[in-house]
RNA sequence: GGGCCAUUAGCUCAGCUGGUUAGAGCGCAGUCCUGAUAAGACUGAGGUCCCUGGUUCGAGUCCAGGAUGGCCCA
């Protein structure tokens, strides 16, 4: 036994105060620089790399924020200690909408307008401080919660540097023509005054929006005016007013109509029916709108298809005096509306094909309005239509009697106008889904205007093809949410029209309207016109960088910068590179982290970020600047967090969880384990601070009890870890018992588990052994070995116990450290850190390798028999009603297989032991105390027999259990229901006869004999009496080892059972004599009854 | 309207390529254990595996259709 001069490990108490311990380790952490050292003790190993996803530090963090930067943190610290390095940079979002609105809302700010009469520059100051405000709380949540990156160093979108490679990103695009000025339709948001790019607007749809649904009357003009196409089916030679009826969701627009548009394949109706005002009208319609829109109203008149309507010309549902201010465009060859020339005039309102115009609502008739809407702008390009643009970019409507009004608030006023003027056919109220701005909840308008693109569709398939090697977990969003937006791939529109961002390097000349890209801050010294750059450039934001001129080089007249700021997502994107300032600087730290080992964020940026950074690195890629056309190799997805009701957490709903209250009353580590044990990454969450504590509960305290046991006895003992003759060989072989080789198989295999789990980035998968391990090593291992470690038959056998706690917890502690990283450091630095060249920290040490030669599988799977039957065992005891002190005579147990029988007499001891019986008996069958039922082993037979299997299964049914049950034993032929089965086709199950106690699970039985003879009585009195002396121990507040004298008063059966067992009872509690007589004086005594025999025992310590 | 995901015990979730009688934790009820003790063990109640068809000897599992919820897109 190894002397010892106080204990060698710090002593654990068995309460567990999660706050207390982790902001211990925390000012650990902090100290001894660990964070740092983990990088940095790991230089010259290879690198993993790690993308940040930024945040934007302009709110406080929540606990969505909190679940992606677990999730971040694990796969790092796991890989750190595999030996790798891995940099840690992070980073801030920083430009962008959600910015300036903050800041607008701050100065009560409302519109454009206001922000320019604000001020560019002060309102961008604004906005520069305002990413900030929130970063103390983001530090401090991402300290406490363990996540380890580096925020001193982090990546700043605003940044000069940042900026400068976002314009060489643009400048590269623009070189190969992967950029252009589009003037198309794109959903705008009137209060913002920008474009949303399509993953914008996806985040701001609202079901079940309501809108006016209006059926509109369009007068047609005379047939004999037609210049092109007169049509015989309109009969107007008799003056019956006749309309065309088309149908629209959005009144606003139809002072832009310039247009109809019909189906020419599909047919059409002319009819006619009695009119308001007591005459008669004529109307046309799609046939297959006749019933929903008229009913059983009018006549047929006339059937004819779509085509042959093309060219009818129709009045404007408004007169031109009425819509003063709005210019009529036309369009020119390059897809801009232009104005008309001095002998030109505008094209009439005329019909006109439309292939997508349906006739499964409305009425197969499409109002067409150029400025609104994409096909309608096609259409006019295409037809050479008049465009006609009667609302502002704010939303308002220019001209016209409702002049300044809002265009939603203006439908009211446009529908009863056109009812007045009896041009409304019908006017009702409908529900949709309906695009908001995700933002600041404004309708979104679809607007033409023009717009600067990325040309992703130049390279969609490449960005379908690379997606297959990026590893999605969960796989499903590779080729599902993920593989489909890409598939379905449209042009990045990449401009806004707001301020804070990074600012288009375009300069277009305003006479020629040639066009520029300038890719860096030094390219723009030298050509921007003398005294146009401010001195000295130190920033290149709005508004500064909107005076710089240039010379244009074509025409010699005036360049000036498209006044656009890029999409914030062009940012995050071009972070692989950006946060480096590649190309200017830092080539080898881009080389060496390109693309990304692992990046980790919420589904909601599958149209975000995800996409951005696949985006920007194909056509970089594209461009050769990049070596890889993927951004990242490795990519898991988190799914939302849901409150305990399943209900997505929201400030309106008022259910969102703050996480601090979490973690004051769980700690880190508890809200860590949940939320990677919880559910697979990519499944949405239910969470409450209760499921948190319940499973940490189960998993960290059973730990921790353990953990603190073992200090506890390893202190008593002596124990170290490097008390062995051999150090390389801490236990002789010899002295490991069975169940230190299994809980060693197991821990083994626990570690290989894990270690395949996190490889293939799947943090749940990988949790669960550890849990199950812990479980094990605590329910199984210990209880069973409590005795080797209190009173061990030999000092070598603690000894043997001791190495192999130790090691499991140890084991355990590394295994847990990307998990816990608190609990980890502490059970380390408690159990490992101390020896000599020890790693200082959990998180600067290896991972467990696994130890091949310590895993046996048939063991491991004979243990879990043993368990199985030791639980029936005990069912059956519960039903005899046999407490677990008394010992009973026999149990006997029968499994299903030879293997299993055999095991369960190879580990008989701890069976008779763990169940508390004199002799346990492993049977094939239990003969008369059971009887027999018997089924078919399906999956051997059914292959075999396929639809036979039935005629077996009712032969089994209604044969002789027992005599099969015999013939199977003695290996002869079995014949049932025509077929020869062998005993390995047939499975026996058995229920309990007469007499005894028996439970059964899965064909698996065991049986108790129940009846106790006086000696088995004896020995459980002796038992009892053991248990209140332990009691009285710790009543007299004594010490573990403390020895102690007893004295007792009892009847003859107490009397007899002392004496029969009186050693063990000196033994079990410590106690150097065990004497009949009263108490002596200052004695600590109980008196008590056992089973009828009244009792008093009373101890003082010798 | 389309896509992806989910739906298994009161709650949170497992359930591999189809195979015997669908599991765990928590909660509930009860019993036991006792120097790991503010722990622990066992038992019980609790399931139309969302529904309807189909394939198959056999479906929680595969196929089709549908329902509900979440997310995404039009």
């Amino acid at each position: 036994m190894t002397t010892t001069s106080g204990p060698r490990f710090e002593p654990v108490g068995s309460r567990f105060s999660a706050r207390e311990l982790e902001e211990g380790i925390l000012g650990f952490w902090r100290e001894r620089d660990v964070f740092r050292r983990s990088v940095d003790e790991r230089a010259g190993g290879p690198v993993f790399s790690f993308f940040e996803g930024p945040p934007t530090a302009n709110g406080n963090p929540g606990v969505h924020h909190v679940l992606a930067r677990v999730f971040k943190d694990l796969i790092p610290r796991y890989k750190t200690m595999r030996g790798y390095q891995v940099p840690r940079k992070g980073g801030w979002d920083t430009h962008g909408l959600p910015v300036e609105l903050e800041v607008e809302k701050q100065l009560g700010l409302s519109s454009k307008r206001e922000i320019e009469d604000y001020g560019v520059a002060a309102f961008n100051e604004r906005c520069r401080a305002s990413v900030f405000a929130y970063v103390q709380e983001w530090e401090r949540m991402t300290e406490r919660i363990g996540f380890w990156v580096d925020m001193q160093d982090a990546y700043v979108t605003y940044s000069n540097e940042y900026v400068e490679t976002c314009w060489w990103i643009f400048k590269r695009l623009w070189e190969h023509s992967l950029m252009y000025l589009g003037y198309r339709v794109t959903p705008h948001c009137p209060r913002c005054e920008t474009s949303l790019s399509s993953h914008e607007i996806a985040q701001g749809y609202h079901e079940d929006t309501p809108d006016p649904s209006v059926t509109v009357r369009f007068r047609i003009l005379p047939t004999h005016l037609h210049a092109s196409a007169p049509t015989p089916h309109l009969h107007l030679e008799d003056g019956v007013p006749t309309s065309i009826l088309a149908w629209t969701t959005t009144p606003w627009t139809l002072p832009g109509n310039t247009a109809l548009a019909v189906n020419p394949e599909a047919g059409y109706v002319l009819l006619e029916l009695d009119a308001a005002d007591g005459g008669r009208e004529r109307v046309v319609i799609a046939a297959d709108r006749v019933q929903a829109v008229l009913g059983d109203a009018g006549d047929v008149l006339d059937a004819f298809r779509g085509r042959e309507l093309i060219d009818v010309l129709y009045e404007p549902l408004f007169e031109s005096t009425e819509w003063e201010g709005v210019e009529a465009l036309v369009f020119a060859p390059d897809g801009r509306p232009q104005r008309l020339k001095a002998n030109e005039s505008a094209p009439p309102r005329r019909v006109v094909p439309g292939a997508f115009v349906g006739t499964e609502d409305g009425t197969g008739v499409v109002h067409i309005a150029p400025a609104f809407g994409e096909d309608d702008y096609q259409l006019g390009r295409s037809e050479g239509l008049m465009f006609l643009q009667p609302v502002s970019l704010s939303g308002t409507l220019v001209g016209g009697p409702w002049a300044g009004r809002f265009v939603k608030e203006a439908d009211p006023s446009i529908t009863a106008d056109l009812r007045e003027r009896g041009l409304l056919w019908s006017a009702a109220t409908i529900r949709h889904t309906y695009p908001f701005c995700w933002r600041c909840d404004t309708p979104v308008l679809y607007y033409a205007k023009p717009s600067w693109y990325i040309r992703t569709t130049a390279i969609r398939d490449r960005l379908v093809e690379t997606n297959q090697t990026i590893h999605w977990v969960p796989e499903h969003i590779r080729d599902g949410r993920f593989g489909e937006w890409l598939e379905g791939n449209i042009d990045w529109a990449v401009s806004r029209e707001r301020y804070w961002g990074t600012p288009l390097p375009l300069w277009v000349c305003e006479l020629c309207a040639h066009t520029e890209c300038i890719g860096s801050f030094e390219e723009l010294r030298g050509r921007a016109r003398a005294g146009t750059l401010p001195e000295p450039f130190d920033d290149p934001h709005r508004p500064f960088i909107d005076g710089i001129e240039l010379d244009c080089p074509q025409c010699g007249g005036t360049m000036r910068r498209t006044p656009e700021v890029a999409d914030a997502w062009f940012d995050s994107g071009a972070m692989p590179y950006a946060q480096w300032h590649y190309p200017f600087e830092h080539r080898e730290e881009f080389d060496a982290r390109f693309p990304a080992d692992f990046i980790c964020e919420a589904v909601d940026q599958t149209r975000g970020w995800f996409y951005t950074l696949h985006a920007l690195a194909n056509l970089l890629h594209r461009t050769e600047d990049v070596p890889e056309p993927i951004a990242y190799r490795n990519v898991i997805v988190l799914g939302h967090i849901l409150d305990g009701d399943g209900q997505k957490m929201s400030k309106s709903r008022g259910n969102v969880v703050n996480p601090w209250d979490i973690l004051d009353d769980h700690g880190a580590d508890a809200l860590r384990w949940y939320l990677y044990t919880a559910s697979p990454p990519g499944n949405s969450r239910r969470f409450s601070s209760e499921l948190v504590g319940e499973t940490a509960r189960r998993t960290i305290a059973t730990l921790w009890n353990t953990y603190s046991f073992f200090v506890t006895y390893a202190n008593v003992a002596g124990f170290h870890p490097g008390s062995a003759v051999d150090p390389a060989r801490p236990v002789e072989a010899g002295t490991r018992t069975e169940l230190d080789r299994w809980v060693r198989s197991e821990l083994h295999r626990t570690v290989r588990a894990v270690t395949e789990a996190l490889d293939a980035y799947e943090p749940a998968e990988a949790g669960r052994p550890i849990a199950d391990f812990i479980e094990q090593l605590s329910n199984w291992y210990l209880r069973r070995s409590r005795r080797r470690f209190s009173r061990p038959d030999s000092e070598a056998d603690r000894q043997a116990a001791l190495h192999t706690l130790y090691e499991c917890l140890a084991t355990t502690a590394r295994l847990l450290a990307p998990f816990t990283p608190f609990l980890a450091e502490a059970l380390y630095r408690n159990l490992e850190g101390r020896r000599v060249g020890a790693a200082e920290s959990v998180h600067l040490a290896t991972w467990p390798e696994v130890d091949a030669t310590a895993i046996d599988e048939p063991l491991s799977a004979e243990v879990a028999t043993v368990q199985r039957m030791v639980s029936l065992a005990r069912a059956a005891r519960s039903k005899a009603g046999a407490r677990v002190r008394q010992p009973l005579a026999t149990a006997v147990l029968v499994p299903r297989t030879e293997a299993e029988r055999a095991a369960l007499e190879r580990l008989r001891d701890q069976i008779e032991d763990e169940l508390n019986v004199k002799h346990v008996e492993v049977a094939a069958d239990a003969g008369e105390r059971v009887t027999y039922t018997l089924r078919p082993n399906l999956p051997v037979l059914g292959p075999r027999l396929g639809s036979e299997v039935g005629k077996v299964r009712q032969a089994l049914a209604s044969a002789d259990g027992s005599e099969i049950a015999r013939r199977m034993r003695s290996g002869q032929p079995i014949s049932v229901g025509g077929v020869d089965l062998a005993a390995s086709d047939i499975l026996l199950s058995v229920d309990a006869g007469e007499g005894w106690a028996a439970a059964e699970d899965g064909g698996y039985i065991a049986v108790l004999d129940a009846r106790l003879t006086p000696e088995l009585e004896r020995e459980g009195l002796a038992r009892e009496i053991v248990r209140r002396l332990q009691d009285l121990r710790r009543e007299a507040g004594l010490e573990l080892s403390d020895r102690i004298r007893v004295t007792y008063t009892g009847d003859e059966a107490i009397t007899a059972a002392l004496e029969a067992h009186g050693d063990t009872v000196r033994e079990e509690t410590l106690a150097d004599t065990l004497e009949a007589g009263a108490p002596a004086s200052g004695a600590t005594s109980s008196t008590a009854e056992i089973d009828g025999h009244p009792l008093t025992l009373a101890l003082v310590r010798s």
